[in-house]
DNA sequence: CTAATGATGAACT
DNA sequence: GTTCATCATTAGG
């Protein structure tokens, strides 16, 4: 299989957000690959109050100011990880944030990372995803295209995206930014 | 320096 | 549906 080249990215988050889904994040730990395919995705512009990069760049999200394919990890309510995808021109604050897989190869690596059987609670969440592939801080302003640890690859995918509001945030709220697989098990609810 | 606040998840009621 | 665990980042003094 195919991992997505640096050209997959340069586009604007919305676009990419829509295109990553069916594709495959992997994570490679201890030589061994984890990972799934990308089912929930969440697009995060420059112009969006609710976008970390709204009110310009700072040390936290200098990641999301990258061109287009490198990694955004940060730290949420002290605890949790969230995994990004920068997009678009480099200077321009966009990302797109994934936030739940099918769980693919592996699976029995992400139910000890996650500490649970259930696989329909492994990655179904932006911060679960991260825990069940051991996604960290480490892993922020990586390249995907041109890393052998952390990268997407190339898949089709057939079903039919839906498109909704985003989750979880306090501005922008009705900006139809949140793009899933329609039927998809696996996708995060609320 | 201090204080408010999350792109959340798990465990409750 | 509600609560809380728990902290880096940020804005403000």
């Amino acid at each position: 299989m195919k991992i997505l080249d640096r050209n997959f990215f340069q586009k604007s988050a919305d676009i990419l957000a829509r295109d990553l889904l069916g594709k495959i994040l992997i994570h490679k730990i201890d030589n061994k690959l984890v990972g799934g395919i990308i089912v929930e995705t969440e697009a995060y512009l420059q112009d969006d109050p609710a976008s970390h990069s709204f009110k310009g760049q700072t040390n936290r999200n200098k990641a999301m100011f990258l061109e287009g394919g490198f990694s955004y990890v940060y730290k949420i309510y002290g605890f949790h990880f969230c995994f990004n995808v920068v997009s678009g021109e480099k200077n321009v604050g966009e990302a797109v944030l994934i936030r739940s897989l099918e769980p693919l190869y592996n699976i029995d690596i992400m139910k000890m990372n996650r500490k649970t059987e259930n696989i329909y609670h492994l990655t179904n969440g932006p911060s679960k995803l991260c825990q069940a592939l051991n996604i960290n801080i480490n892993h922020n302003s990586i390249c995907l295209y041109n890393s052998n640890v952390l990268f997407i690859l190339e898949n089709k995918s057939t079903d039919e995206i839906t498109i909704t509001k985003r989750i979880g945030i306090s501005k922008g709220i009705d900006l139809p930014l949140r793009f899933y697989l329609r039927n998809n098990k696996f996708v995060s609810k609320k």
